[in-house]
DNA sequence: CAGGTC
DNA sequence: CCTGG
């Protein structure tokens, strides 16, 4: 199924926003979605080819297709020179839309963790406790994660396995309703998320912003806060950040976020892939 | 020490 | 604090 929208997948899928898509040798991305293995693949900075299923309505939300990216590009562009000039670099990244109970237990489990390690929590998680769906696995239900957790030792979540499965118990019991927060504005969303035992205000805005469509949620990680300082000369507390972050880039910061973050990542990616960049600015600086 | 939280 | 790159 070939899906025309605006949309780049490497920064989308491959910047650590959902933990489960995976690039291939052919540079396609395969990953889980809806108890579907799902394979996307670009074709062109305005296509993609979709295999795995033929929910054209709910892929193209999921990517984030509902948003107008030139609305809020130019939205967050006009609140900031250097933001503005970070959204050419990265045509068709998006913000994605993940589902609800999914996005919140992932990123219970992303405390003092590096992505790789994300990605292996959750992974470990969906194989023990998630239906197998062939090449993959989904991601469990907590009624699925109570039923298994006799051997969720073996998934190596650490501190965070009491947590997990104690936001899958208060999930399944109704104490939880999941639901509930996308009725929610940011400020609610964000405090209801942090009554949850694990979930502080890092994590709160990751999933207010990725699952709840709360735009102008702007998390603070350690990326972001070496950017904040170094860009905008701004440090603090994480409340102090964030909200610095909300004020400054508006009802759509978390676009603006993605762009910082993934501006980041390249850079660094770059500097240390090619080390004379270093030497460079040594000899320019002795000269 | 790592995309924090208690 | 758990664990692993």
């Amino acid at each position: 199924m070939r899906i025309d929208l605006e949309v780049s997948l490497d920064p989308t899928l491959g910047c650590g926003q959902a933990h489960r898509w995976h690039k291939l040798d052919d540079g396609s991305w395969e990953g889980v979605w809806r108890n579907q293995v799902v394979t996307m693949k670009q074709i062109s900075p305005t296509s993609v080819e979709v295999i795995g299923t033929d929910d054209r309505k709910g892929i193209t939300r999921y990517l984030g297709g509902d948003d107008d990216l030139e609305t809020i590009i130019s939205e967050i562009s006009k609140r900031d020179e250097y933001v503005a000039s970070l959204t050419d670099r990265c045509p068709g990244m998006r913000i994605l839309r993940q589902d609800h109970w999914e996005c919140l237990a992932t990123y219970l489990l992303a405390t003092n963790a590096n992505v790789k390690r994300i990605g292996q929590m959750v992974e470990s998680v969906c194989d023990h406790f998630g239906d197998d769906l062939g090449r993959r696995h989904g991601f469990p239900t907590p009624k699925q994660i109570l039923d298994g957790c006799g051997c969720i030792a073996e998934c190596r979540l650490g501190f965070r396995e009491s947590r997990f499965i104690t936001l899958a118990e208060r999930v399944e019991s109704g104490d939880i309703d999941v639901e509930s927060f996308s009725e929610m504005n940011y400020e609610e969303c964000v405090a209801a998320l942090q009554d949850i035992n694990g979930i502080g205000p890092k994590v709160a805005d990751c999933v207010a912003l990725f699952a709840f469509e709360n735009m102008e949620a702007f998390p603070i990680d350690a990326r972001i806060s070496k950017v904040m300082e170094d860009i905008y000369g701004v440090t603090g507390s994480y409340k102090a950040v964030s909200a610095y972050g909300r004020e400054k880039f508006g009802e759509y910061a978390g676009y603006a976020q993605e762009f910082l973050y993934h501006a980041d990542f390249i850079s660094r990616q770059a500097r240390s892939r090619n080390p004379c960049h270093c030497s460079w600015q040594k000899c320019r600086r002795s000269a």
